[in-house]
DNA sequence: GTGAAAGCGCTAACAA
DNA sequence: TTGTTAGCGCTTTCAC
């Protein structure tokens, strides 16, 4: 780092292959009309100089940055730590680079990041709405409004539109709720972050219960804050009504539950029934392994980066939700 | 999305505010030399027309991105994650943009995002190195030889002459150590990753034993996967060695003991204590709470940002390792 | 305090 | 197939 040296250019490069500018450029982005000879002579002349495109600069004149945006609320929790992996991948398989705004849940940085994400002049936005109730689009509606397209992906803002890809959260309750009834649990808690947003989960819950006439106790239907701490706050207040069975809405939120009922001596699951959702690492390292629904997050990212790629390339918009199956998995924290 | 608007530009808000494009150039810009009411008037004309600065255009002319890049191993596991999220905090609060690069390990993909952090001109670099070994930096070379500052967090690569931020994970190692045979628990298995990597914690529980004169058993250092299943297989080998103790370096693999442990059906900490390193996530969602080593993570990050703007605005590059002190945290895990 | 004009590195007509 | 040239949106001298 003593001598600091400058890049070199494209300039340089077409200097030292002995061809113009443009003959360098052509080659350099494997366009065709220019000779294989020209071609290698370019590549090797930006090879011998060490060659770094400036990426500023042909993002300014050609409109785009080959970057894609998304945004997520947070970071350091499985779920979106996966989604990032899987949708980074994915989109560099394509060429593009992914530049990330992490919200912490608040619309202000939402806001925020999709000036900054303009002002970059991103190609595409996958965003991960917030776990807090909004409606406020005006700043996604803006992005749309200059060409960039939108898609959605783990949940939808109703009114945004725009396709959405996201796992069928409903069907995943339903499914697991009915294992419950089938084994003649009936007293079973429910519980859910904010209401209205995670009403999938509780119409799933409920479709359960109606399938067999069976009454719903909507008492036994808690809101929590949607972490590890939120649940076991709120745990005494939820196992003071002696539940038969707890069902969450994330696996940290069971882990939450996990640990109080084991400081209230409850035997899992002879006493107690607890399941998760999304099935990430937090549902299998527990010491007892928990129960849970499995989100395809992988295909769900997979799809995303295919919708907008697509709309990047021309295709038309269709605000359509696409919604893909979850699978119940069965672990140690429900009876056999 | 249906008819797609330009975005205005710097040209367009100087018309409407009747100024000069230079003019308003220096006025978006807040620097001085621009009378108070022209100021206003450019930025009336900017919220009104709805403007954003062109950071493409921006950056090629001005050699600056605003860009800070992150190098990170993974981000599907909470300490990563938490750096992320730490280092986005304060690069942000310092008028920078955080893009990050994943690498999965691998050193091709550690090259990879070099060449395109290069061509993208960020102002700087953080690099948490990967977890394997590797003495390759000539990729780091490269990138400090065009004045691109880089610091690196949470582990140094040896030759590089940059500075570096972490833990002091021998002093952690140490003082975990010394707890257990202050107990007098003598029959200590350490599973560690890489020997050459993770040189630090055994030289920390090694000078636990040296300090008093205790032999130490080299058939009771194991290597592992540095993650939850790669734990999980190993501790049969371990476990049949019948330890009193399994300390790890890292929480989720302290978490696959716990598990292995549960399944033989032995007692903890009765039979075995078991320890993690971080202080992450895992080790207190946990069934019963781990034993673990706190590393100071927000501090670290900071002080890596900071240094490394400092750096940007043009400090003086010194090679020198910073180590922050780590704090044991007792849990459940461990004896009393 | 303000404006005119050059040019950052690159792409894409258009000419040759 | 290759070269010449204009200009993307912005910052920054340098005049005025």
């Amino acid at each position: 780092m003593t001598n600091k040296q400058q890049r070199c250019t494209i300039k340089e490069v077409a200097k030292a292959a002995g061809v113009s500018i443009s003959t360098a450029s052509i080659a350099l982005n494997h366009k065709k009309g220019v000779s294989p000879e020209t071609m290698e002579r370019v590549f090797e002349a930006a090879k011998e100089l060490n060659y770094h495109v400036n990426r500023s600069a042909k993002a300014l004149r050609s409109y785009n940055s080959q970057m894609i945006g998304i945004i997520v609320p947070e970071v350091v929790n499985e779920y979106y730590g996966m989604m990032i992996e899987y949708v980074r991948k994915y989109v560099e398989s394509k060429g593009y680079f992914l530049i990330i705004g992490i919200t912490d849940n608040k619309l202000s940085n939402e806001k925020r990041y999709i000036r900054d994400f303009i002002s970059r002049n991103i190609d595409g936005l996958i965003i991960v709405p917030m776990l807090k109730y909004s409606n406020e689009i005006s700043h996604l509606e803006e992005i749309q409004s200059y060409g960039i397209p939108v898609v959605s992906l783990s949940a939808a803002y109703a009114e945004l539109d725009a396709p959405c890809i996201m796992c069928n959260l409903s069907k995943g309750m339903y499914e697991l709720t009915k294992y419950m009834l089938n084994r003649d649990i009936r007293r079973i808690a429910l519980v859910a972050g904010d209401k209205r947003v995670d009403n999938d989960y509780i119409l799933g819950f409920k479709a359960a219960f109606e399938e067999r006439e069976l009454q719903i106790d909507e008492e036994l239907i808690f809101e929590s804050d949607i972490t590890f701490e939120g649940a076991l706050e709120k745990s005494s207040e939820i196992l003071d009504k002696n539940p038969e069975a707890v069902m969450t809405i994330s696996d940290l939120m069971a882990c939450g539950i996990v640990q109080a009922a084991k400081s209230r001596g409850l035997n899992i699951p002879g006493d107690l029934s607890i399941t998760g959702y999304d099935d990430v690492i937090y549902a299998s390292i527990n010491q007892t392994p928990i129960t849970t629904v499995h989100q395809p997050i992988r295909e769900m990212c997979k799809r995303a980066v295919e919708v907008l790629i697509d709309l990047i390339e021309g295709a038309e918009t269709v605000s359509s939700v696409e919604l893909l199956a979850p699978t119940v998995v069965y672990r140690d924290t429900t009876k056999k």
